[in-house]
DNA sequence: CAGTGGTCTAGACCACGCT
DNA sequence: GCGTGGTCTAGACCACTGC
């Protein structure tokens, strides 16, 4: 024994610095509790403040602390479940205050990959509904849902020119479609500097884009892209329950 | 006129950085092309290498950029969709080069959450199944299955003391349980050392961890912990109805 | 071995929230 | 105005890859 290979593998201060602010974290401190200032954190610890950061930057991205100019790090709550519902009837009006809660309605050009989904000409201007989501009083998404023209024939619907109102009339207009099933996917991004001020954050936050196709028998009726906040969400897939016709036989495949 | 408020908010360097270098991926280079080393870059805009860095740093983690100790920097091919499976019938053997390969099987005490969703005394030791899932040659996720004792009550169907002949049987039997459902969440966080070295990353690196609870009759029945390479991997829910068709992808382009 | 990205330092100044 | 976290600099050395 002795100088058996202990810590062959050095690893980085701020990685050890990571573990040992997390068990310090679970045993020391409240959740809301406000930590020492980065500078006093780093002299205690014996690093220069950028190596100190390292670590912090890492348990905000695990969503342990949360981290607010001019005013301190403090502990953050467990994540929320952020249920991503499966089914289709998510447009109804958010009058619950957990629920989406739009906020305006333009025409606009769709990004270039937005309107590949759609099936649409890049050129031409769809409707573009904005929303945000809250739960517990927190922002915790942000919205763009992509609406072509096509989709919402009876024009005399749309109520006002701009607003809240006109947002929830388009919805509204959406939700006589019918639709027929949805497709679904997660990635990581970055903020947006017009979605980071919505969700407060700064800019480059990173957020999880959840992109929603929703179908009718036509083809694609809207598209919609949300970031929610990557650090204090925790997104939930509610597969469970009744798990389709199980006594009989499964489609016997594999999708790519 | 004159001294219009053009400006008012003066961006941070690497943001612009960031903007600049997103533009130029787009239009003068190719995916799989390698960058000019940092120090270089960071010469030709007249930033510090730090600074650079940060604008690298957020690319890489939109899944723009791939850099790699001791070799450089590379342009990312846009991010693999990855499906994550909705129906229960994804214990199957990963013959194909698509799917879960099975790496080996031991008795550990699960991690106290996963405790907790399991119903299990968390001193009480659980069969722990490792799995890597390929795509395309590249390892996207590493998974940790954790499946009570007691889910599993045929000792003699284990074969193996460990190692993949072993996983696979602890699977063959859970196939056989008749799952009725699962309930699945994705939430960001950042890969162990053991996930980071199956993922050929960086430990601490970004990943998309996704849990899935499944359930019998009876309650638990395993947890499933995934760990997916953020910056490569796009997950995708089939949560569709029929259409399944595979109008081929475009690059998804990102927030800026 | 040379060249790359990864870590670390010790400063400085800035933008923001409070009071 | 003061204290906070956010940005930035100009260095240094380390760990890894490939020749």
């Amino acid at each position: 024994m002795g100088t058996t290979q202990l810590e062959s593998v050095q690893e980085p201060k701020y990685w050890h610095l990571k573990t040992v602010l997390s068990e310090a974290l679970d045993s020391d401190f409240a959740v809301g509790e406000i930590l020492p200032n980065e500078r006093d954190l780093a002299a205690r610890f014996g690093v220069a403040r950028a190596t100190l950061r390292q670590a912090l930057e890492q348990l905000e991205l695990e969503g342990r602390l949360q981290r607010r100019r001019g005013v301190g790090t403090t502990v953050a709550p467990p994540r929320v479940g952020v249920a991503v519902s499966t089914d289709q009837r998510e447009w109804a009006d958010g009058v619950g205050g957990e629920a989406w809660q739009p906020l305006d309605s333009t025409m606009a050009k769709a990004p270039a990959p937005v309107a590949e989904m759609l099936g649409t000409d890049p050129a031409e201007p769809v409707h573009v509904v904005r929303r945000i989501r809250d739960t517990q009083g927190q922002a915790v998404a942000a919205e763009l849902l992509y609406v072509p023209a096509s989709s919402i024939p009876d024009l005399s619907a749309i109520e006002a020119p701009s607003g809240p109102v006109r947002a929830r009339s388009v919805l509204r207009e959406l939700r006589r479609l019918g639709l027929q099933g949805q497709d679904r996917s997660v990635e990581l991004g970055s903020a947006r500097a017009d979605d980071a001020k919505e969700l407060d954050r700064l800019p480059g936050a990173p957020v999880l884009v959840v992109t929603t196709r929703y179908f009718t028998v036509d083809g694609t009726a809207a598209v919609s892209v949300a970031t929610y906040r990557a650090d204090t969400c925790r997104l939930t897939f509610g597969d469970s329950g009744a798990l389709e016709i199980s006594h009989d036989e499964q489609p016997e495949r594999q999708a790519s």
